[in-house]
DNA sequence: CTGAAAGCGCTTACAG
DNA sequence: CTGAAAGCGCTTACAG
């Protein structure tokens, strides 16, 4: 291991460590030219790196934030992810992945972490289980954004899809083909997730919005490995619905999976939209009518969000909440 | 923000930094019962969480790795980085996360960063474009696990897929079928890597232990944009092949796209496998018939070897390559 | 069983 | 224009 320091390259350099760290921090306002040239070549010759720990330390800033997820295999957060990485590489930040698995145990043992690793802030798609602690971090003036998900108690800058406008859009292209009667799966509702309730009353509203008379056993959630049942009875009773709107991708492979199965034919048969655009919904058969959220502008918008709260901590923002626009992509399976 | 130190806490429970500090590290060896007790006490009221980069700078050590994938998009990069990040989250490692983007120079500036940022190692999917680098860093000891690609002349510890394993089992299955007429399509072959050398040479190795001769013109790489009018020529000519061998599922993806455009049936006018098992496989029509990388376990092995090379720097390990299994997964497109 | 002191590698007011 | 000194928040020999 290197073990050449700030004042290794003084030494060689012949002059101070303050004043190599005034070259370093491009402080060059009263260095003489050849002070800066022979620092340049000690840092050259000794192959100096510095220390961002030490510095750190020093300036109690890390220049790195945490990004605390649901499950990096879902592709959305993947995306947002990448975005974020992107961003931050820009201005020299680092991020450090964190899977809560939704469960609000390790979502609070990796904030602590993060914390007790000083990351200058945290994006996180939050369980909904730590409305306590979040609090806690909002009276310090901690800077974090929430992402996908909101709990309204808190003042937090958050980034989310207009839902309720997904489903509007899913609703409306099903109505204009004809089909009115509209089901829709939702994965399990226990935890109140935002897009979840959104894109429901989205559904709801969007179904209002043309008079068309909601039916309670038209809405089904269930947890993902229990959907084939569910499709099972739904789509066997007498007055099934003709068309049905796939809450996210996971229930549109579920979906899928079924028609596959029972050789229901689409959208002869069984009309079909997903939330989320799917990587294979070109070149599947039908191709696959979806609804896309942008997920790497949300992501850039959060890390954005982020940067700017570090930069100026005080300042006393209002927490706002930024809609994104989902956008209908028309393929053949509606 | 907190601004509680360890100082604090020794004053508050009328002790030194020192025991306090032995406390935190459990080393209660010599400490009375009630001195425990009174720091406990202590750290309870005043909601003290020690400061990790200071400790950091004291121990070299930051609990942190660095993983440099070249894409996270990648579904099989994602796999890799979650088992990581699970791993690594049971030894209270932290895992930061960089997209190197297949650009030596992303790659080489993220290298610098994490090493600035003292992270305790790296894994990394070389692009292969900064082998000097590497190599200074082998000579420092500085742990290193590289996954999926290797750079034979380094001696590092490197994880990768049975790539020519994989061809085989792909070109065992069309021969199977009955079809010796075996197309392979690749993605482009500009720098040298790894899987993509490998898995071709399994299938013109397969081909060979069947006696089937190599034709060079049912082998072609190009970039996947262009790989719908590689297709067209490919399909075109009198005497196609009869099974296509997707090289990973990019090209998959180009193929099913080609297919559906142009209705060849599958596998009555094409068979088609291939190497990454995609999420849409068993619910496609007709399922798709892939070759599975078993990605988790590989992130795990990655993991293990950093952290094991971590906790024992200086053990003169010798570089081994750790080689997987694929596995065949029948289903309905051979 | 516990504390004073030195030091990890930086940065930054301040003095000259 | 540059250097000595203090300090960021820890850990760890060492002395008692």
């Amino acid at each position: 291991m290197k073990a050449v320091t700030i004042s290794d390259v003084a030494k060689h350099a012949g002059t101070s460590k303050s004043t190599v760290s005034q070259f370093l921090n491009e402080r060059f306002d009263y260095m003489r030219e050849d002070t800066k040239k022979r620092i340049e070549v000690a840092i050259e010759e000794l192959g100096y790196s510095p220390n961002i720990v030490a510095r750190s330390l020093k300036m109690k800033s890390t220049k790195t934030i945490g990004v605390i997820v649901a499950n990096i295999l879902h592709v959305f957060s993947t995306q947002v992810i990448r975005s974020i990485e992107d961003f931050c590489n820009e201005s020299n930040f680092h991020v450090i992945v964190c899977n809560a698995d939704d469960d609000p145990v390790k979502e609070k043992r990796y904030i602590d972490m993060l914390r007790a690793k000083q990351v200058d802030g945290i994006i996180a798609f939050p369980t909904g289980g730590n409305v306590d602690l979040y609090k806690r971090l909002v009276s310090e003036k901690y800077p974090i954004v929430f992402m996908d998900r909101m709990i309204p108690e808190l003042p937090i800058n958050t980034v989310l899809l207009d839902n309720e406008k997904a489903s509007k859009l899913a609703v409306d292209a099903f109505l204009q083909k004809g089909h009115d009667q509209i089901g829709m799966i939702s994965p399990s509702l226990g935890k109140c997730i935002t897009p979840r309730m959104e894109r429901i009353n989205g559904y709801k509203n969007a179904l209002l919005d043309h008079q068309i008379p909601f039916k309670q056993e038209y809405l089904v959630s269930a947890e993902i490995p229990h959907i084939q049942s569910v499709l099972e009875t739904m789509l066997g009773s007498p007055n099934r619905p003709q068309a049905l709107l796939a809450l996210n991708d996971r229930v549109l492979f579920e979906i899928l999976k079924y028609t596959k199965e029972h050789q229901i034919r689409i959208p002869e048969d069984l009309a079909v939209i997903g939330i989320d655009d799917v990587s294979f919904a070109n070149f599947y058969s039908p191709a696959l009518t979806t609804v896309a959220q942008p997920a790497f502008e949300m992501g850039k918008k959060a890390a954005e969000l982020l940067l700017t709260r570090i930069s100026n901590k005080e300042s006393e923002v209002e927490a706002e909440i930024f809609r994104f626009e989902p956008q209908l992509i028309k393929r053949s399976s509606c």
